[in-house]
DNA sequence: GATGAATGAGTATTCATTCAT
DNA sequence: CATGAATGAATACTCATTCAT
C-alpha cells in the first residue's frame, strides 16, 4: 500500500526530529509544538502518528532498540568465540557513534530512579519493547547477550587456569565498557586515534 | 541571632528533602509544591529561602560540591605519591556512596546536551561553585585535581620504561574510574564484596 | 505622653516613605515589605501602626487633605474678594509644587475608573476623610470651596455686564486650572519664569 | 486564508474586553482570567494571540495610537492655517470622546512616574508605535504635530504685533486643552451644551 | 514593642491534548 | 489527511497578613 509507505515516511520523520530535540534539550523541556513546527507539520497531525508525547517516546526507543539489536545479531549464537567477542565490541563501538541521540536519550531516562525502575521491569515482559517479529518467550534479547558474555568469561577459566576468576573479570568488563560508553556519547571526540587506541586496549585485556 | 541559626537549620531541610527529590523523581517533574508538602512547611516560605526552584537547585550543588571539594582535599599537594593516589580512590568511593542522590542529580543535568554545555564553562569561573576560603586563581579545583591525577601517570613512565604511555594510562583509568562511578552510584549493590573487589582490582591495575 | 509621639514620628516616617514609593512605584507596585525596609521597621511592626495596606494608604491621604484645607484656610470665609482668590490661587501652586507626591498618588487612584467612583461619593460623606477637628456638617470643605468660587464668578457679573456668562467662565477657569496642575505635578519644570509668567496669565484672565 | 480573519477578529475582541477592563478596573487589577472569562474564551486561548499581558497591553495601545494618528491625519502639511487648526481642535475633541477608554488607559499609565519615564524615551524611536505604512524618520509624529502647532503660535506674531508671545500663548494653548481633555475623558458629561460652548471659548482664545 | 518566619489565596503562564472545519 | 484554534489542568511565583518568640 502506499499510503502505509507514507505514512512510515512521516512517521520516520517525525521520530528523527523529536529524537534530536529529545536529546539536545530534554524530554520534558521539548514541546510537541516544536518538534511538530521543526518537522514541517501540525500539531494536530501528530496526534494521527502518535497517541501521546510518550507513546512518541516508546516508539522512539521500541525503534532504536530493534535496530540496535538487529545489528548486535548474536543473538541465536549459543556461545562466543573470541572472533565473536571481538566482533561485539567493534559493533558496539559503531553503534555508540551512529546512535548517539539514541545513547543521550536513553541516560536521560535511565538516571531518573523511578523512570529507570520502570525501565528494568519493563524490558523482557513489556509489550512495548518486544521485537515486533519475534514469539513471546523468544525476544528475551539483554539477558540473552548477558548470558552468551558471561558464558564467553567463563570458557576463558580453562584457558587462564584455576585461579582466574571469570565473574570479576566480567564485572571488570562490563564497567570499563560502561565507561567507555557514556565517554563516547558525550564527549565530542576530537582525537579518534586515541578512541581507537582506548578500544584495543580493552580488547586486548579482556579477550 | 537565634533567627540565622533556625533559618541555616531550615534551608538545610529543605534542601535535603529537594537533593532527595531532585534524585528520584527527576528536577523537572519535582514541584515546589511536593517538596514543601514533604519538608512540613508552606509553598510560600520555600521563596523566602531560595528564590527560585532554580535557586534552589544551585545552592544544592554549591554546597556538594564543597563538600566533595572539601573531603578530597589533595587541592594544596603539588604531587601524588602511590599512597596519594590510593588514597583518593578510596575517598571518591566513599563520597559515591555517601552522596548517591547528589551524584544521581548531577548526572541528570550532565545528560541533557544544551545544560551539560552551560556546565562545563560555568566550572572553573563561576562565583557559584568557588570554594569561599580561597583566594582567587586557587579555587580552581577541578582542573588541579586533574593535573595531579595526569602528573601522576607522567611520573610512573620513569618506572615503566620507555615503552609506557601514560597519556593512554590515564585515558583507561578515568574511563574506568567513570564506568565504576556509574554502576556505583545506579545499582544497588547487593553484594558490597565484588564492589570491594573490583576496586582493588582498579587501584592495582592502575596505582 | 512620650509614648504617644515616638508613636507618631514612626507614623509618620512610614507614611512619608510609603507616599514616596506609592507615587512613584505605583500602589499596587509597591510591596509591604518594601515600605518597611526602606522606613527601617520590621514588616510585622507595619501592623501595629497601620492596620493593612488600605489602611496606610486612606492615612495618607487623610493627612494631606488635612493638610491641603489647613494650608488653604478658606472655609470660614463666605465669600471672596478678588484679593482672596488671587491669594488662594498662589496658595494653590505652592501646594502644587510642595506636595507633589501626593497629587501624583491621588491621581493614581482617580485615574481608576471604580476607583474614583468611590473617591467622589465618599468624599463629604465618609468618615475617612472627614476633617477630625470639626462636627459633622462642618467638614463639607470641597463642596464649600466650590461654592465660595462659584460665587466669585457670580459677584463678577455685576461688574462685567449682563452679558458676561458666570458659569462658563467658571468652567473655563477650572479647566485651565486643571490643565496647569497635571503640568505642575508631572512635568518637571526647569523654566521656573514660565511657569510664573503662566500663572499670572491665568490669574490675569480670570481674577 | 481564513483562519487569519478569525484571528484577527478574535484578537479585536479580546482588545477591545480587555482595554475596558483595563480602564475600569486598572491594569494591575485586572487579571487575565476576568478577561478571557468576558471575551468568553479560555485562559490559555489568550496566550495564543498575546504572548503576555504586558504584551496585549503593548498591542491595543499600538492599535489606538494609529488609529488616532491617522485620524488626526495632520502629519504632511507643513504649516497650519486658522482653519487647520481650528479643524484639528475638533478632531482632538472627536477622539477625546470615542476613545474614553484608552485615554484612560494611557493616563493610568503616565501617572506613574517610572512608567511614563519608559513611555516618553520609548515614544518616537520605538518600532512598537511607528506607523506601519510609512518610512523610518517620517513617523516622528508626535513631535511634528508639536512643531506644527509652535509654528502656528509662531505665525500669528506678524499679525498680532511685536508685543506678542507666542511661547506662552502656546503654553497657556496646551495647558488649557491638557484640562480640557481630562475633564472630557473622566466627567461624564451630561451638558454637552457647555462643552460645546467651552470647546468654542478655546478655540476663540487661541485661533 | 519588635522581629521575621510562616501562611495561603491568588496570578501569570505553559503545554499536552482535543476538535471543528 | 491536515490544520491550528481552543481547552484546562498544572506550575512557579508573589505578597498581604498573621503569629510565635
Amino acid at each position: 500500500m502506499q499510503f502505509k509507505e507514507m505514512r512510515d515516511v512521516k512517521m520516520a520523520l517525525i521520530m528523527d526530529v523529536a529524537l534530536e530535540h529529545f536529546a539536545n534539550e530534554g524530554y520534558f523541556r521539548t514541546t510537541i509544538s516544536h518538534i511538530a513546527r521543526h518537522a514541517g507539520i501540525s500539531k494536530g497531525l501528530m496526534y494521527n502518528y502518535f497517541d501521546s508525547k510518550e507513546a512518541l517516546l516508546k516508539a522512539i526507543i521500541h525503534r532504536s532498540v530493534n535496530e540496535v539489536y538487529n545489528y548486535i545479531d548474536i543473538h541465536d549464537k549459543s556461545c562466543l568465540t573470541e572472533e565473536d567477542f571481538v566482533t561485539s565490541i567493534r559493533k558496539i563501538t559503531v553503534l555508540l557513534e551512529e546512535k548517539r541521540y539514541f545513547w543521550q536519550l536513553l541516560m536521560q531516562l535511565v538516571v531518573q530512579n523511578d523512570v529507570r525502575e520502570q525501565f528494568v521491569n519493563a524490558f523482557p515482559e513489556s509489550d512495548s519493547l518486544m521485537h515486533p517479529g519475534h514469539e513471546p518467550g523468544d525476544y528475551n534479547y539483554p539477558s540473552n547477550i548477558f548470558k552468551l558474555f558471561t558464558g564467553y568469561f567463563q570458557a576463558k577459566k580453562t584457558e587462564k587456569g584455576e585461579f582466574y576468576d571469570p565473574d570479576s573479570d566480567f564485572e571488570l568488563f562490563i564497567t570499563t565498557l560502561l565507561g567507555y560508553s557514556i565517554k563516547t556519547i558525550y564527549m565530542d571526540s576530537a582525537d579518534n586515534d586515541a578512541d581507537e587506541k582506548m578500544i584495543d586496549r580493552i580488547i586486548e585485556q579482556f579477550k
